[in-house]
DNA sequence: GCAGTGCTTCCATTGAATGGAAATTCCGCT
DNA sequence: AGCGGAATTTCCATTCAATGGAAGCACTGC
């Protein structure tokens, strides 16, 4: 017993800390955080009274633990995130209001995607691509276009180490959908997540067209209107571009 | 010299590096992130490297940081203010696309308003409340109508420390101005930050009639019809209301 | 009133955090 | 290309902040 018995560093458990709320949970007490996190009670009691201090985190009564309003204010103020977000709103509520569908945008990290932001179609039952949620690259249509217009390196790792858990795509299916994902400039799946749903996503390209995010729609797969979806994305994704240049990325 | 000359804990230390992002800057040089966070730069190093491995800042080419995307991630997946956004953001569509105006949604943190959302009109020149902003509670119709359906408690501690630093409004005043937001059931200011603006805010109750955010809108001054707006505000923020009862907050 | 559960305080032990100094890399300038 | 200055990164002896078991306390349900 002594520093650390597991060998982590304050870094490493501030971490679990934060880390240790299950998706979409926003609430917990403390001697759950404690077994989530794998800290000590006491340790992780200390750790959330410190960070609470800060504003990282909030306590509510009886040992609740949330995370900090002020943490959320300095995430949401200078992350890189929100600079994406900002140029993209008015373009994805531009088409949203004129088809009428969930819009989304997503980024590449690792090999999975990470949807920055969504616009639900009014009344919609809940789809499945949360804001800040994942998804593996090959399950969705942003995922692909992000993919699809990564520099060849990237591709070629991604290609490497690709395996569908399901077997439904092998590595050879799944290069070939790049390329042509590629030539055509945008990227179309069948309801992978849902059966009677289609995605349809375009990257959104810097000035030496490399993918930052993607800009992606799912219809219901009676009102897919391809014709029309894929210029107003394709516009969108444009203007979206443009806009990121003028800022300082 | 020793553990931390400065009296500081790591936990102290890992909320400066966050912090030290100057207002809507995302990267910055790690001697300059040093600087500003008042660490000794071997210090800030270590920390930055540290956090880097768990994605909490992203290390970019020839030492710039920025704060991470799994930073980002886990704060939006998790955070309360999240469940308050995804509750309010399609009434708030709705707003604006029926008006047409710069609609935002605040919470109230210590005597500030913070700005948690907030859908600009398009084509509006960038307004002041940006998201993840702040605001002292007497400079916006969303403070006015928060604090004003605050328990009592809670506004007398207000008024107890109220001084306007421009001295325009007196206590006396502001605490008339809460009787009547209250009774009146919206807040009205006319431009106090930018003179040809008027803001207008009704308070997202609970089943106790307690304030938990502020819808609010600004519209140019000849543009305001206090008539129709505040009718649909007070629609959407009951609906919001509604909606987190449904969620647990 | 009692048992059980969970939060909080206390404190001796010790290795993780610290930061100055030196090595290295990067970058602008000639 | 080659040089000079500023930045980043590595190294490591010193030391106190972090650690977590145990005991105390508060709350809840039976």
């Amino acid at each position: 017993m002594a520093n650390s018995e597991s060998g982590d560093s304050v870094v490493d458990r501030i971490v679990r800390v934060i880390a240790a709320f299950p998706d979409g949970v926003s609430t917990l007490q403390l001697s759950e955080l404690a077994g989530r996190s794998g800290l000590p009670l006491t340790t992780a009691h200390r750790l959330v009274r410190q960070l609470a201090q800060h504003g990282l985190v909030d306590l509510g009564d009886g040992g609740s633990v949330r995370l900090g309003l002020r943490l959320w204010e300095l995430v949401n103020r200078n992350s890189p995130a929100l600079v994406l977000r900002q140029a993209a709103l008015p373009f994805m509520e531009d088409i949203q209001q004129v088809l009428n569908q969930n819009v989304n945008l997503a980024v590449l990290d690792g090999w999975e995607v990470l949807f920055v932001e969504r616009l639900s179609r009014r009344g919609s039952v809940a789809n499945r691509a949360q804001i800040a949620g994942r998804m593996p690259v090959h399950i969705s249509s942003a995922g692909v276009a992000l993919m699809a217009f990564k520099p060849k390196g990237v591709q070629g790792e991604y290609l490497e180490q690709f395996a569908d858990p399901s077997g439904r795509l092998s590595r050879r299916d799944m290069r070939s959908l790049l390329a042509e994902t590629n030539l055509q400039g945008y990227a179309q799946l069948a309801g992978v997540v849902d059966p009677d749903t289609w995605g349809i996503a375009v990257p959104v390209l810097d000035r030496k067209r490399n993918a930052l995010a993607a800009l992606g729609v799912v219809v219901p797969l009676q009102e897919m209107r391809l014709h029309a979806l894929v210029p107003a994305l394709q516009t969108a994704a444009r203007g979206i571009g443009r806009q990121l240049g003028n800022a300082a990325l």
